[in-house]
DNA sequence: AATTTTCCCATTGACACCCATATTTTCCCA
DNA sequence: TGGGAAAATATGGGTGTCAATGGGAAAATT
């Protein structure tokens, strides 16, 4: 089950927002019902996946050396930041003010699929950064083209 | 069951702070009900895991020669270190004042999760440290590759 | 007997659940 | 093909429950 297209939700006073539905359907065969985030280190966004996504990322870890620097950044910037949500009897979640600040999240939520993982945007800011991504993409074809 | 996530806990005049209770829940399974605690070689904090994870690290050094000095250098610093801390009913710990001093500890602690094992620091020693880490997967743009 | 450790209870504040409503999508039949 | 009913989804708010914390009593150790 893969994380498809785009939605769009609101946020509630309580910080609550509805994860959509196809996005919880990828996730209805796991144990634990709910989403794990944290920050992204590259955008002011956050990434987020299934329990067993995370298990997996654990599992490719173990072949780094216990104590190592490079384990350490990257347990650090992950499972240290990460959050489980569980999902409520409606399917929400209760976004932390950690990650709302990140993000920039105020009034509503953009759910970007992105395969196995998927992202959180604030709309206005995933608009910009997807325009970016299409002309960088765009830019990258015309140069393919005056390599042959 | 994974150590995910930041929890900041105090400390009271007795000593004693709650574990959080999703790291309880992911040590609730085996058979000694508490954690184990050691000095963290590297930083001014305390590496802590389940017996369970104690017992999987014993098993990877037995791939290690006896008495080698690797080995023992190991062991010294973990085992002869480790400090095993059974929850209270309510499901708190006691630390040593060995444990507290060198990782520095006053009224809070930080507990954090890095997979299959956590950390606690003094959590202004961690603020830095986290930012650092978060750099440093920045600037190195770490990223996990397939299993091998 | 005094000190330490362990357990028990009481308070608090956050959050997870319950229910109610609104909005959308889907499906069925005219 | 279009309209309407029914289902599924998204949203809003009140309340009970559980986790974190603080203090005191009982048990164990010296």
């Amino acid at each position: 089950m893969l994380f498809l297209s785009t939605f769009i939700n609101k946020v509630d006073k309580k910080g609550r927002v509805s994860v959509p539905s196809p996005f919880r359907a990828a996730i209805s065969g796991t144990s634990f019902q709910g989403v794990v985030l944290f920050r992204s280190y590259k955008h002011a966004a956050l990434e987020g996946c299934g329990m067993d996504q995370m298990e997996a990322m654990c599992a490719q870890m173990d072949h780094l050396p216990l104590f190592s620097d490079e384990r350490d950044a990257l347990t650090d910037s992950i499972f240290a930041d990460a959050v489980p949500l569980s999902f409520d009897p409606e399917g929400r979640i209760t976004l932390t003010d950690d990650l709302r600040d990140h993000a920039g999240l105020s009034e509503s939520v953009a759910f970007v699929g992105k395969g196995r993982m998927f992202q959180l945007w604030s709309p206005e800011a995933f608009a910009t950064h997807q325009a970016d991504a299409r002309a960088r993409a765009k830019s990258q074809n015309l140069s393919l083209r005056r390599g042959d």
